[in-house]
DNA sequence: ATCAATTACTACACGCGTGTAGCAATTGTG
DNA sequence: CACAATTGCTACACGCGTGTAGTAATTGAT
């Protein structure tokens, strides 16, 4: 029986783990890497907590990638593009210009359900702000500021096009993507906080009210 | 000469810090976790940083507090107590109920103006929802939640005494906390990014949209 | 079945933060 | 000036994460 060598109890090595080839190991130890990021934060990721998640050594994890960096430069390649995808599929590309008010309720719907039905994506995005690498940290600032930009620019056009108060666009472009990432928040934290409804509701009103 | 008390050179004794009474030091030893928090984050806090900040060895910090999650405790209820000071100084305690609008203007300032002059207190509560001891966003959290309530209920009845669109006061308390936050962020990020004049005019526009 | 390539594991050397025991300097009080 | 109380320092033992060298198991192709 190899598992009564002999009297003495040797050290009793490790079970292999399941052989895989480095490009699916890559994805594995991406998928444990990201896991841990949701469940416990940024704080708790780190090469030995990844290569247990997997259930593999370290030197597995070596193999793969150089450090700790690199894997969690490899893994925001692949959540930056994941997350951007889904944005872009929330906002139409041609969009209908001559309701914007629609247009604006719509989009707000599409956005809250990718949230929910994506968590693992927006997570890591949403509730980290602050303490995590500044890796992260600049990647997603950079994200954050393209974005405003773009929004403030349709903002400008939809102000015109729509008649309404003029705004300072910029400023409201901020105040509006606070406003989403804070509901974002909530909606992972809390799904059941807020109704969908309840949300898209008091943004139709206020657009009613902005005349 | 001590500085060359032989042959051998001994390892050189360290100079000793000033003496200090416990009750000056504990001060001192908050003051230095916050300077480390302010400037490098949560994730910078050690008691051996901290002890280095301070210019003192570690087991001074320890005949002070009992590890470091006692420290950040008493740096928690320094703090809050601070934050919660200039939040009651800000918000007017018998509200001129007779004009809603320039109520808000003004407390909207006085926010800003709290913000911008005592950076070292907002920093740790704006600049760090996550990716800090879970024991600290526990605290921010629940002041946060109550501030949201009060909120809720001075919207019920500043929208009903102002007129104007009746709106989910809920929704609308969590939307307005997050517009804060960011733009109280933004305001210690760069706090050139935003003139107060900008802010405030783009918040007495939009009130006055709402009618 | 054998063998070579691939993949995984063990074991070690480091660095850094924690927490403590024992010793040393300082200070103010008689 | 002496001395006791107070405050600070050195030195150690641990725990945990990193990164690597050397070795062992697995697997697919011959």
């Amino acid at each position: 029986m190899s598992s009564a060598p002999g009297g003495q109890s040797k050290p009793a090595r490790r079970p292999y783990a399941a052989r895989v080839p480095v490009d699916v190991r890559r994805e594995q130890l991406l998928d444990s890497a990201l896991r841990i990021i949701v469940a416990d934060g940024y704080d708790a990721v780190s090469i030995d907590a990844i290569a247990k998640e997997a259930g593999v050594t370290r030197p597995v994890v070596y193999g793969v990638f150089d450090n700790l960096r690199d894997l969690l430069g490899t893994l925001l390649d692949r959540q930056q593009a994941r997350a951007l995808k889904q944005l872009a599929e929330v906002l139409p590309p041609a969009p209908d210009l001559s309701d914007p008010d629609a247009l604006v309720v719509d989009t707000a719907h599409r956005m809250i359900d990718a949230v929910r039905s994506d968590p693992m994506t927006w997570q890591p995005i949403l509730l980290a702000p602050h303490g995590m690498p500044e890796q992260v940290r600049a990647r997603i600032e950079a994200d954050r500021a393209s974005f405003t930009i773009q929004l403030t620019g349709l903002l400008e056009l939809g102000m015109a096009m729509r008649g309404g108060p003029v705004l300072d666009a910029e400023v409201v472009a901020h105040a509006i993507l606070a406003v989403l990432e804070h509901f974002g928040r909530i909606l992972l934290a809390d799904p059941d906080r807020f109704e969908t409804d309840r949300l898209v509701a008091t943004i139709t009103g206020l657009l009613r009210a902005l005349r």
